[in-house]
DNA sequence: TTTTAATAACACAAATATGTGTTTATTAAA
DNA sequence: TTTAATAAACACATATTTGTGTTATTAAAA
């Protein structure tokens, strides 16, 4: 993977952690209301996987905010 | 993949194709500006796979727009 | 210090996307 | 009808994510 490319998939990440902690969630807890495995979480967050649309539209219905949102950043 | 995932797949893909046809753009020169395989684009307008993060940036860059744009259906 | 919750880090098989190539439809223009 | 451009529909190997489990850190509270 491209360097930018890598540094977008960590922003992405970082801002996913920015708006779980607002919802005072764990990663456990938004990795059970997604229904995705807990690590999942973890990883995307750290920016080591290129998740997938369908995985991005889960996180953003347990987080209840709009998939924009996730991209505001 | 459930099935409420799936129609979310779908109109995303939906959703490309609009704009890319809205740029005047083949899914060749599309695939050639984002530098993806020409297949990808077709696989993801047609809702038959549920690509990645990876490959959404590079496409939305290719059309010149925000990514927030290829949500917004 | 000890305990607990949360996260990171690792390994591995299975599922899926990616990349590449070829062939078939489809459509519009000549 | 013939040609050219575009997209769909295949197949297949490779790469990556996903799903599952286990172990190690980290940080905070008791």
């Amino acid at each position: 993977m491209e360097k930018e490319d890598q540094l977008f998939i960590s922003k992405f990440g970082n801002h996913l952690r920015v708006l779980r902690l607002e919802k005072k969630l764990s990663q456990e807890m938004l990795a059970n209301d997604a229904n995705i495995p807990i690590n999942q979480i973890g990883r995307i967050e750290r920016g080591e996987i290129s998740t997938s649309l369908n995985t991005i539209y889960k996180i953003a219905n347990a987080l209840e905010i709009d998939i924009k949102e996730l991209f505001n950043f």
